[in-house]
RNA sequence: GCGGGCGUGGUGGAACUGGUAGACGCGCCGGACUCAAAAUCCGGUUCCGAGAGGAGUGUCGGUUCGAUUCCGACCGCCCGCACCA
């Protein structure tokens, strides 16, 4: 049994013998980081200079949440990578650095711990900065800022009032989820089973005024947009399509029978207008203003109604199940047959957010209505045959008929196919008017107002004669007080004894401050704008702006694909409205990476155990097996999962960049799987490229005595080993330089690999061998640059000393065309497809030449086995086959 | 349910527009160096077979001189949305 555990990779080397030349990461990572910061290697202008050609490289800001995680360094090493390869293909690379900083973690310390949420936060963003200025990234770190500082809040407060201005900005009323105990909205995420997921008490639907952004003006445009995103993964353009659910139907009015309170019809949207003859029954959602008449008038429908209600948003996947119905006793006409009346039925499945909040109910061609009419016993009657099937004869099973087919038993549509019994149904509504034909979406408005501190203020003030007023341009920004008082439950804004009481802009009488702040998302909605210039006096600065946007690449997790980008993509829209810059998209490209996974680690008390805590053996027959670490204890190795601090299956990259180095992480995260993929973080592929980083080295440092001096350059005319050792320093420019264009790391690392192994084994001592070294060792420090950067300086100063030249602003290395073209080629050669031999040709052989040999081969004459050739297949540089 | 994606050695994965499957790494096995270990270096590692050879990219079928790649059916896994009328 042997035994491994993390300790068995030490960086530190013994002292007693003689030591291989080692590569001191934890002097040199450091030293090489204040290097770039002192020469302003990273910085650019707000203003990119004529004629630069500019690229905007971004990854998803942080939440500072208190210390970076795997995840972060994933994210910001893919990006790095970009970044310092596009600056050396000669690009003038914008590459930000900033702190996404408001959000409830801050207040929950603040009730928890007694600490400022602004200290907090603070605190947390310092703990980061260094932590993330310690992996080498080539940020601008002057462009830093926090969504909490007052310099950008209160600038977004601007941007509000614009938008507001420009009728963007409504207040309406809208259902939220109310905590009674903490007085406080919840996301449909922070309710659980009905109750708050902090307080525990059941969460009450309730109508609160809040304050909206109209998304769903820019719908159309943010949907036929994706179109000419070609740089972003095709499903997260299709989800966003999804999500923004543009669907053609129509409305149609339905006159009650009875007048009910005060009005005379209801309102459906529907898709299929074209089963309009196959209705059964009406159904409006428990919000409607008809189940709300309905209420008042009976008890019973009033409990059915609470029922509903307390059902809550969480609870709608428990409870699809189970269709449930109440017949108001109200009836409605049908649009097209005379005398015909059907009944009206609050429904739980009827969405009041979607359509109209009511549906005509057809279950021959729709499931849920069939459900619901077998429920209640409605008459199903069908109206479109399938193709094929008999009208006298057909009759539905147990399913509703949803597909295609001839509209029957419909009057004046029958015959008619069902997308031209929709144009001819909406037609005939219009001529009635009775209804239109529409588009509808399930996009829906965006409710920015949460009840909470730690947020940006809304910069409205509420007066008893003025209604809502705009906080004049003059007293902006509305700053956070910083006195309040958190052990009370709901909104210390609101509970803040003087902030919320002011004077009115409009008449000068008491007025009241909007205690709401704005959803986090807002303040994500625009920050790579404020990059381009985030020390401006405006919002942004136009110039600035639309140099540097749209951003080139864009990277982050896939959990963003749908709200973050869309809301970004509604921001751009509407400070484009608003004046406020020129451009519509503001993302041109979008990378999604995966996750970082680990295994999981359970002990015999069932608690979780982190990998620290852990020791493995491995039996003979080639079994892990796990204890405790310093005892006996048997652990049980789980799943690989993501890292989660609950699982405790997390590894800290504090710890891992001070045992191996930035460059070892960087390096092995980028080497694992193709970015886009989860990957998995272990230890022994962390030592892995540990090894790696120090073999590398070690080439280097070994070779220096061998080298001729710096600036040498290598012989063009030099034949043998040496030309054949600068073949594969072309080559691999090559092939490195393809991988980092498609985003292919695990496969530039690989390239790389090859590449120090091919200079390992090319040891021999020939002619033109020391200059050809030194440019294999040179090119192999620049083509490693944006995977390890630490370590490429380190290297291109040992074989440059004194010279002064950093790699981090040398130009991407071009490829001698005459080096990367091979002078043979090896060619499979197959019979009937099958391999049979390989042989080597020159390039300039002819077909009559390469048959010729291919044919003389022992291996391939035994497959031919004296049979006539009937056909000879020849592919340039690939294979030759013979068909018998 | 609807929509999308993916199945390649022990393992992560590579393979350009159909053209030598398994690059490179991890792991494992063997060896060198060492008193011993660590570190390092060398060799091996898809399966069956002593070998010649044969089989092989989830399964079955098709197109093709040739299929991991294209087409069809099925099986399995993952993700997103989910009573959207």
């Amino acid at each position: 049994m042997q035994r491994s555990t993390m300790n068995d990779i030490a960086p530190i080397p013994d002292s007693n013998q003689p030591q291989p030349a080692r590569h001191d990461f934890a002097a040199a990572e450091p030293r090489w980081q204040q290097e770039w910061d002192r020469r302003g290697c990273f910085a650019v202008p707000d203003v990119p200079p004529e004629g630069a050609r500019k690229y905007y490289v971004l990854e998803m800001f942080p939440y500072p949440s208190g210390k970076i995680h795997m995840g972060h360094v994933r994210n910001y090493t893919l990006g790095d990578v970009v970044a310092r390869y596009k600056r050396a293909r000669g690009h003038l690379v914008m590459h930000p650095m900033g702190w996404d900083a408001f959000g409830l973690p801050a207040e929950n310390a603040a009730r928890e711990r007694g600490i400022h949420p602004g200290q907090w936060t603070y605190d947390n963003i310092a703990t980061m900065r260094a932590e993330l200025k310690r992996m080498g990234l080539s940020l601008d770190w002057a462009r830093e800022f926090a969504t909490c500082d007052v310099a950008y809040y209160g600038k977004q407060q601007k941007l509000f009032l614009d938008f507001w201005q420009a009728g963007l900005v409504e207040r309406k009323e809208s259902w939220v989820n109310w905590d009674p105990v903490d007085g406080t909205v919840l996301a449909n995420e922070q309710v659980i089973d009905g109750r708050g997921w902090r307080s525990g008490a059941l969460v009450e639907k309730k109508k609160l005024s809040q304050w909206f952004l109209a998304i769903t003006k820019y719908a159309p445009d943010l949907l036929e947009a994706l179109g000419g995103l070609e740089r972003w993964p095709e499903r997260v353009k299709l989800m966003q399509s999804n999500w923004i659910g543009r669907s053609e139907g129509a409305r149609v009015r339905f006159r009650l029978t009875e007048p009910v309170a005060g009005t005379a019809e209801v309102e459906v949207f529907t898709t299929r207008p074209d089963t309009l003859f196959g209705m059964s029954f009406l159904a409006v959602a428990a919000e409607h203003p008809l189940a709300a008449a309905a209420a008042a008038a009976n008890p019973a429908a009033a409990d059915f109604v609470a029922e509903c209600r307390r059902m809550g948003t969480s609870e709608a996947a428990i409870e699809q199940a189970e269709k449930r119905g109440f017949d108001t006793g109200f009836r409605v006409a049908h649009p097209f047959i005379a005398g015909a009346s059907f009944p009206v039925w609050i429904a739980n499945f009827v969405l009041m957010e979607y359509g109209t909040g009511a549906i005509f109910g057809c279950p021959g061609h729709d499931e849920r209505d069939f459900e619901f009419a077998r429920t209640y016993a409605l008459p199903i009657t069908p109206v479109v045959l399938p193709p094929g099937e008999d009208p006298a004869r057909f009759a539905l099973g147990d399913a509703a008929y949803t597909d295609d087919g001839t509209i029957f038993n419909s009057g004046f549509l029958d015959g008619l196919a069902v997308p031209a019994a929709k144009r001819a149904a909406i037609e005939r509504l219009e001529a009635q008017g009775q209804g239109t034909g529409v588009v509808n979406w399930r996009l829906r408005d965006w409710g920015v107002s949460r009840q909470r501190y730690w947020g940006c203020p809304i910069p409205v003030i509420h007066c008893d004669a003025c209604g809502a007023v705009p906080v004049p341009e003059a007293q902006l920004p509305v700053e956070l007080p910083q006195d309040v008082d958190f052990s009370r439950p709901g909104n210390p804004l609101d509970h803040h004894p003087s902030w919320k009481h002011v004077a009115c802009p409009q008449c000068g009488a008491a007025a009241q401050r909007e205690t709401d702040t704005c959803d986090t998302f807002v303040d994500s909605s625009w920050y790579f704008a404020r990059f381009c210039s985030p020390g401006a006096a405006a919002p942004v600065t136009q110039a600035a702006v639309n140099a540097w946007l749209p951003v080139d690449q864009y990277i982050g997790g896939i959990e963003h694909a749908i709200l973050h980008l869309l809301y970004s993509r509604f921001f751009t829209r509407a400070m484009k409205a608003t004046g406020h810059l020129e451009v519509k998209e503001p993302f041109a490209g979008l990378f999604t990476q995966g996750m970082v996974q680990h295994e999981s680690y359970k002990g015999p008390d069932g608690r979780w155990l982190y990998p620290e805590e852990v020791e493995f053996s491995l039996a003979a027959d080639g079994t892990r097996s796990a204890t405790v670490k310093g005892g006996n204890a048997p652990v049980t190795i789980g799943r690989v999962e993501a890292m989660s601090k609950s699982k405790r299956n997390t590894v800290d990259p504090g710890a891992i960049i001070a045992r191996y180095g930035a460059d070892t992480a960087r390096w092995f995260i980028l080497s694992d799987n193709p970015p886009e993929r989860d990957m998995e973080w272990t230890e022994s592929g962390v030592a892995g490229a540990f090894r790696f980083t120090q073999r590398v080295y070690r080439l280097a440092a070994n070779a220096l005595a061998s080298l001729p001096p710096a600036g040498t350059a290598p012989d063009a005319a030099v034949a043998g080993p040496a030309r054949r050792l600068r073949q594969v320093t072309h080559r691999s420019i090559v092939a490195v330089t393809e991988a980092l264009d498609s985003f292919a790391f695990n496969v530039a690392v690989a390239r790389i690999h090859e590449f120090a192994n091919a200079i390992g084994e090319a040891e021999a001592e020939a002619e033109g061998m020391g200059a050809a070294r030194r440019e294999a060792l040179e090119m192999l420090a620049r083509l490693s640059a944006p995977m390890m950067p630490h370590l490429a300086e380190e290297i291109f100063a040992l074989l440059n000393p004194g010279t002064g030249q950093l790699v981090a602003e040398l130009p991407w290395p071009e490829a001698d065309p005459d080096l990367v073209r091979a002078e043979t080629r090896t060619l499979a050669v197959q019979v009937l497809g099958k391999l049979r031999a390989t042989i080597e040709v020159s390039i300039n052989a002819t077909d009559a030449e390469i048959f010729a040999l291919a044919e003389a081969e022992e291996n391939v004459q035994r497959a031919i086995g004296g049979k006539p050739v009937k056909k000879r297949i020849h592919v340039p540089g690939r294979v030759v086959n013979f068909v018998v």
